[in-house]
DNA sequence: AGCACGATGCTCT
DNA sequence: GAGCATCGTGCTT
């Protein structure tokens, strides 16, 4: 039986760059009536405030981006390339838009879900849209609070991933931002036991 | 393993 | 109208 508490507020309340870092090795989980969806969060991705211009907020608060502004713990969703689902988790206190990029997870429960959803049995969560589409989210779970006691999507305790195992790197996709924010390298990543 | 490209529609200027 | 925090396919090394 899996742990189903989720992490409290105040480990999202904090700088955001701090918060990529420690949600590695994390468990992003699903609660459905079907039964569970969950995975090691692998890699994710720092957006931090109005200054960083690679972050939606970069000019200022948008109805799109509305929910960075809002308190930390919270789910910022947004479609983007025509087709494709982005799941971010706010940070930081109220009225300072920022954000983590989820953008793989090691899948460890729930595989026959995600592989139904992604219409294959490979590449399952590695890669924002992919994650997004095997964990079944879309825009209509905008602002979801992970936090509350009965949220049915969460962050739970995993393992704590040592310092010298996390692979930073510039972000990716961000491909006109002017540097530093092009150059700056809030890209987080360990590889888990196992390869992909 | 790596690159090029098309798909496809929302958001903001 | 431009630009996108991408992905899958198909083709080349």
């Amino acid at each position: 039986m899996s742990n189903l508490e989720p992490l409290p507020r105040s480990f999202f309340d904090r700088p955001t760059v701090r918060v990529a870092r420690q949600l590695l090795g994390q468990r992003l989980v699903r609660i459905e009536e079907g039964g569970i969806t969950a995975g090691i969060i692998t890699e994710v991705e720092a957006y931090v405030g109005e200054t960083d211009l690679a972050c939606h907020a970069r000019a200022g608060r948008t109805r799109r981006n509305a929910v960075m502004y809002g308190p930390p713990g919270h789910l910022y969703v947004y479609f983007t390339y025509g087709m494709h689902w982005m799941l971010n988790v706010v940070t930081e206190h109220e009225g300072f838009p920022a954000a983590v990029l989820l953008r793989a997870v090691w899948p460890d429960e729930g595989l026959d879900r995600m592989q139904a959803r992604r219409g294959r049995a490979d590449h399952l969560a590695d890669g924002p849209a992919r994650l997004a589409q095997a964990f079944g989210l879309k825009g209509q779970v905008n602002g979801m609070d992970l936090c509350s006691r009965s949220a049915n999507l969460c962050v739970v305790a995993g393992e704590r991933i040592q310092a010298s195992k996390i692979l930073s790197r510039p972000r990716i996709g961000i491909g006109r931002t002017p540097e530093p924010w092009l150059s700056v390298a809030w890209n987080f990543s360990y590889l888990p036991k196992q390869s992909r």
